[in-house]
RNA sequence: GGGGGUGUGGCGGAAUUGGCAGACGCGCAUGACUUAGGAUCAUGUACCUUGCGGUGUGUGGGUUCGAGUCCCACCAUCCCCA
């Protein structure tokens, strides 16, 4: 009887007993480092853990079968903001909280029977490796990638404290624990410069990562060519605009600046003040998100002064509007309503003229007036635009480009969507930045053998209105590194976001004390060779731990640009109900139950044979039986004894000939991460086994060799059934040490095959013939076929098509 | 509003990438064994049709000897960005 709750543990804690996944060098094997998105210790292990990391470790244990020394290592992203939620909610402290959940996680983790290292186990939270997330920012700032500057954050005016993006709810912005209105305040923050590497991050030559992952990434950095022209105030103040259609500047009828616009306040005339000072107040509560939304209807207001336009000297009002955003661009644009939509809408709102300037082709003055702007780039000539006229749009943005340089008015420009990565948060779990302030030498790093600046655990969490570490004298209160004189601490911690940036460096050396990572383990693993998880991070972990890599690399820490070579993405496995799976919807499905019940082999055999792993779906209890009925198949033809009753020679070639076809698919689909039809194949051979058991038909030896090789095929898939059946039936421990088994083309080959024969696409006969018939011979025997004759109709055939190497014979009619 | 994906039996999904649609599994039906069956075994299972046969991969067009696969338009749905 196949019994999992038994052999499970039993072969867990023999793995265990003799280091069975303990990685360590060994140059006479080439390395594989796999890894898969490490957890946030949320409490209890998830379904969805279990559907990310159990293929994960079925590929990895395929790689280490085919000769690699592999390296799967696991640990815990374990700073963040629901750490802290814990404790003002329940008043459990966030380390206490956090620790318990890791202790929990980490044996549950241990059912799923995966090769994971726990000797290169990272926690993020623990002091050694918080010690180097801090002397990376300190690096960062001595390459000149960190910087402070003043910046805009989420704050509840009643609790007096700033607020994380998930903590503003609501279309009104609201606190979610007072229900007040948020509102934006600027204050000092630190900086990293991605925005250095925009154009690196765009180049994935030297990465095969998913297109989807790609176009994310290459849309989030959203590099966008133009030019940027100076306009003036009447008042001389320079306001300088990037567009990226340059060829329209004569078309510009007004400017639209940011309401934080640095200059709004000197331009805004007395009469203007109220409205202008009404409407940034309105402004401030709004998320950029809605500020840029095409649907709501277009506000602003009139500053009262007037700008000229340098190419036609035109003066043009300023206006400010919410549309505009500071971070993008200089905060400011020219407004060309006739040639984009929302300064069309924005226009028309204000009763502000519209020039047309790029005549769409058919378009007559006749015409009257745009209903609506016109935006291609593609088609139209230049009006209205006086050294520039009859230029078509195609041509249109170079020239005008070479004219503003030309005239000295404006230049050549790119522009990103990317901005500079803010890590500052006024939060207590995460690590402190390192960072002194001292009246006299203003912020200074904390110098590396004072690292790392450790998180003191005796905060008051409860609400009081101020984050926790500005109210810890003890932590607050310090000198300057520089000159001795008291000092005080920066209290920001650091975005978690930055602890996952370089996870993958610690692994290799978690206790290591001279540098990030052992430099010997480095040269021999790195970089990663396959990372998994889900798509949720295509942007900004993954484009963060790409710049991080970046960064190292101008450290001279490492001498490669991609910090991971390969990258699969895991679909998500949702509730029963097709809705995402989360304790407020009930939906949600405990592995543990899974586990007691069926065993770690079912639950992870199901979990790979339930779907394409890409595509993830909707979790169903009904279909487990299915995994469950092909282990216990598996157990019984590998614990019986085979013994033919009357051995048939072609039933034995048909067997091996199933077993090879069955090797190479199993091992193609392993490359893919195509665990579904890898288990279907298996199971098609289990059905043929139990075929030939009942038959006695083919030879012990055959019987052995499809046996066995089922129980190695099956080992990334399902370590433990097949640990314990290898054992049964007298193979060396352990069949995860064992090479993975190769196919011979020659059995696998098919000695006849049958051809379909179609007459006008339609299959009306097939013929039984040889494998590698000629396809002349194909081409007689089909025409020949009575069938085929049938509905020809007597008449001869105007074409007869041999698919391939005689895959399929398509007669079309005469 | 922009970008990307997906759409195949009652259900999850296959289909060597332009060549026999529905592998494999769930479920279901009938039968066997059983005091019993949410166990096991056997057979069947896209739809219409008594049959010959016909129809069928979201809808409508197109390319092709041949389309689930390629092209165009549309519908539905999901994700990302705004």
């Amino acid at each position: 009887m196949y019994n999992p709750q038994e052999i499970e543990p039993k072969w867990q804690a023999k793995w265990d007993e003799t280091e069975l996944y303990k990685q360590s060098i060994d140059h006479s094997r080439p390395k594989h480092y796999a890894m898969t998105m490490l957890p946030y210790p949320s409490g209890d292990l998830h379904i969805g853990h279990w559907y990310a990391m159990t293929p994960s470790d079925a590929h990895a244990r395929y790689m280490r079968m085919k000769g690699y020394n592999v390296m799967f290592p696991m640990g815990f992203d374990s700073f963040g903001l629901p750490a802290e939620n814990a404790a003002i909610k329940r008043g459990i402290h966030p380390k206490k909280w956090t620790y318990a959940n890791i202790e929990r996680m980490r044996k549950q983790m241990r059912s799923m029977g995966a090769m994971f290292d726990w000797e290169r186990e990272a926690i993020s939270s623990d002091p050694e490796y918080y010690r180097w997330t801090q002397w990376f920012f300190i690096q960062l700032i001595k390459q000149g990638l960190a910087y402070r500057k003043y910046a805009a954050v989420d704050f509840c005016p009643h609790c007096n404290t700033t607020l994380a993006r998930e903590q503003v709810w609501g279309d009104d912005r609201h606190c979610e624990r007072c229900g007040t209105p948020v509102v934006k305040k600027a204050l000092e923050q630190w900086f990293f410069r991605i925005t250095d590497y925009a154009d690196e991050l765009l180049d994935f030559e030297q990465i095969e990562w998913p297109s989807r992952v790609r176009t994310m990434q290459t849309n989030w950095v959203g590099r966008s060519t133009g030019a940027n022209v100076t306009f003036k105030s009447e008042n001389g103040d320079e306001m300088p605009v990037f567009t990226t259609r340059p060829d329209t500047l004569w078309g510009a009828t007004f400017m639209v600046m940011a309401p934080e616009h640095p200059l709004v306040v000197s331009l805004t005339t007395p009469e203007q003040k109220e409205a202008v000072e009404a409407y940034i107040a309105d402004t401030q509560r709004m998320s950029d998100i809605e500020r840029e939304s095409a649907e709501r209807e277009k506000t602003g207001a009139f500053t009262g002064a007037y700008a000229i336009n340098p190419v036609n000297n035109a003066r043009i009002p300023i206006w400010i509007a919410d549309y505009v955003l500071m971070g993008y661009g200089f905060g400011a644009i020219m407004a060309v309503p006739a040639h984009d939509g929302r300064d069309f809408a924005f226009a028309v709102k204000f009763g502000l003229p519209i020039v047309e300037v790029i005549r769409a082709p058919g378009r007559t003055d006749e015409d009257g007036v745009l209903t609506e702007a016109y935006v291609s780039k593609d088609e139209g000539m230049l009006i209205n635009s006086e050294p520039v006229n009859g230029l078509l749009v195609g041509e249109a943005i170079t020239a005008v480009i070479k004219w503003l340089e030309k005239e000295g008015i404006g230049s050549e420009a790119v522009n990103y969507r990317l901005r500079d990565w803010l890590i500052s948060r006024q939060r207590y779990w995460g690590s402190p930045i390192p960072i002194v302030y001292c009246p006299e030498h203003g912020a200074v790093p904390v110098p590396d053998d004072q690292l790392p600046v450790l998180l003191p655990d005796d905060v008051e969490f409860m609400p009081t209105g101020k984050s926790p570490l500005k109210s810890h004298e003890g932590f607050l209160n310090t000198t300057c590194p520089v000159c001795g004189q008291p000092a005080t601490r920066e209290t920001d911690t650091m975005d978690t976001f930055m602890c996952s940036s370089w996870y993958q460096y610690r692994y290799l050396s978690p206790t290591y004390d001279d540098a990030p990572f052992d430099p010997e383990e480095g040269a021999y693993w790195l970089p990663v060779d396959q990372y998994t998880g889900g798509i949720e991070h295509a942007t900004m972990h993954l484009i963060y731990t790409r710049f991080f890599t970046k960064a190292m690399k101008k450290m001279g820490l490492v001498d490669f640009d991609e910090p991971m070579l390969k990258l699969k993405n895991q679909g998500m496995v949702l509730g029963s109900d097709g809705d995402k799976m989360s304790k407020s919807q009930g939906n949600t499905v405990a592995p543990d139950d899974l586990v007691q019940k069926y065993g770690a082999d079912t639950v992870r055999v199901y979990l790979m044979f339930f779907t394409k792993w890409e595509q993830g779906g909707p979790w169903s209890y009904d279909g487990i039986r299915g995994p469950q009925r092909f282990l216990q198949d598996v157990w019984k033809v590998a614990t019986a004894v085979y013994t033919p009753k009357k051995v048939d020679e072609a039933a034995t070639r048909d067997l091996r000939r199933k077993t090879h076809q069955v090797i190479r698919k199993v091992s193609t689909d392993m490359e893919d991460f195509a665990f579904n039809t890898a288990i279907a194949a298996m199971m098609e051979l289990r059905n043929v086994l139990i075929a030939a058991q009942k038959a006695g038909n083919i030879t012990v030896e055959a019987w052995n060799e499809a046996v066995d090789n089922v129980l190695l095929l099956l080992s990334p898939i399902a370590p433990h059934i097949t640990e314990e059946l290898r054992a049964r039936r007298g193979g060396a421990y352990s069949i995860h040490q064992a090479e993975w088994p190769a196919w011979d083309d020659e059995v696998a080959k098919e000695d006849v095959i049958v051809v379909p024969v179609q007459v006008n696409g339609k299959v009306r006969d097939r013929l039984e013939v040889a494998a590698g018939t000629a396809n002349d011979e194909l081409e007689r025997l089909a025409l020949a076929s009575e069938r085929v004759q049938l509905y020809l109709e007597g008449k001869p055939p105007r074409k007869v098509i041999v698919v391939g190497n005689g895959r399929l014979i398509n007669i079309v009619k005469g």
